[in-house]
DNA sequence: GATGATTTGTTGCAAATGCAACAAATTAAT
DNA sequence: ATTAATTTGTTGCATTTGCAACAAATCATC
């Protein structure tokens, strides 16, 4: 295992709280291999078991659903330092995404079944144990922001999450990809979004949003 | 401890594999508290810190988010032997939902961050992985179904979902309920219902559906 | 700085859905 | 057996959204 990534590693939340020795240990008894994959390469294929939790050394990986009708919709972009398959790994079951290299990504495989009761593995458990749980937090969010039936309570709620209070929130992404993200079409969510810059809710800069009217997204 | 749900905790995800005493080691460990509940009594608060882990040993309870417009949206009922809480309670965090108990019912609650390193809490928290992987695995399912932008896709991917390749669904809930677990209107739902048994899709008797397309369903 | 690719903004139109209201049917409770 | 409560089925109408198409603006690359 090449030293270039401690550092990244150390930050993950699986490797959190661990020396260097003990990531390099746990590495090992975990069978670590890195996988490079090309950009637009298919890292996890539909339907094909999942045998290894991944994590993102560089580059970056989109996580999405094929549905039957083949339209595609964005999950989830993952990039340094991110975890997936680790579910899937776990229950051995097949996979019901699909996940791509976005870029060259350089990506660390690990064989989770791996995992034995010493005390190191206790370590390696507890953390992936609470990784788990910040994804189901995320997946309930997901739920939570999907189940909204209009564009205008998505984008609230959306925005809502993003603030964390405050009343301008970084997009960091496109409008498209926001359209994506909340799962609506972009057309509607830009018509949705000029309406509510119109009535003084929102205002765009850029891919900053201000939120002009606090009563609507329950500030204060 | 009461000696008399022994039975039902074996087969639970979180004590799958322990023997009669391991499970009332465990208990002790987490701290285990056994409380009653009134129908209708709030078992979890929306935004309260959650604490403890919870099973349901006797009685049924329902998760449900209350968004902003105070819509009332179901999420989940659960019944004995089902453990929820798990994720908030290792987080930490505030709850984004609101748990009812539907009837009296009796909730036992661990003190999950009592887990510490010797060998029953590597047992422990092994299940606990596990039962928080198939939470996951639910979840990404739930998203997937609230992703579909039709209420037919809603219903054929739920029925899919249920049918698990045979061409007899039994629905064991309601219209009404299933309107609200697919997160669409009761009556847009019966109106694409309808059309669909004209079309000779799908045909009701009471509960049970019988996937007469098979061309759609994706069966074969 | 020119060229190509991507994103943004807008609009007309059709389709899908939500909402409201009500009657009929079924199920549960006394 | 009667009454009450819940579920089902249906419909008209307004709203919302998706879809398609296109021009303008912005960004990326050479």
């Amino acid at each position: 295992m090449d030293n270039k990534y401690i550092n990244l590693l150390k930050k993950t939340t699986l490797f959190n709280g661990f020396s260097d020795n003990e990531i390099a240990d746990a590495i090992y008894i975990l069978n670590g291999v890195i996988k490079n994959y090309q950009k637009n390469e298919t890292i996890i294929k539909y339907y094909e078991p999942v045998n290894y939790l991944s994590i993102v050394l560089s580059g970056s990986i989109t996580g999405r659903f094929i549905n039957e009708m083949y339209d595609e919709l964005n999950m989830a972009n993952m990039g340094p330092g991110e975890i997936f398959g680790e579910s899937l790994a776990l229950l051995k079951f097949e996979s019901p995404v699909e996940v791509i290299s976005n870029t060259n990504s350089e990506i660390l495989m690990l064989d989770i079944n791996k995992i034995d009761s010493d005390s190191l593995s206790n370590k390696i458990l507890k953390n992936l144990l609470l990784s788990l749980a910040k994804k189901n937090y995320f997946l309930n969010n997901k739920v939570r922001l999907y189940s909204q039936k209009k564009i205008r309570d998505k984008v609230r709620l959306y925005l809502i999450q993003k603030s964390e209070g405050k009343n301008i929130v970084n997009l960091d992404i496109s409008k498209t990809d926001l359209a994506k993200l909340i799962n609506v079409d972009r057309s509607s969510l830009e018509r949705e979004l000029s309406k509510m810059e119109n009535e003084n809710i929102i205002k765009f800069e850029k891919r900053k949003v201000i939120l002009l009217n606090k009563n609507f997204f329950y500030i204060n």
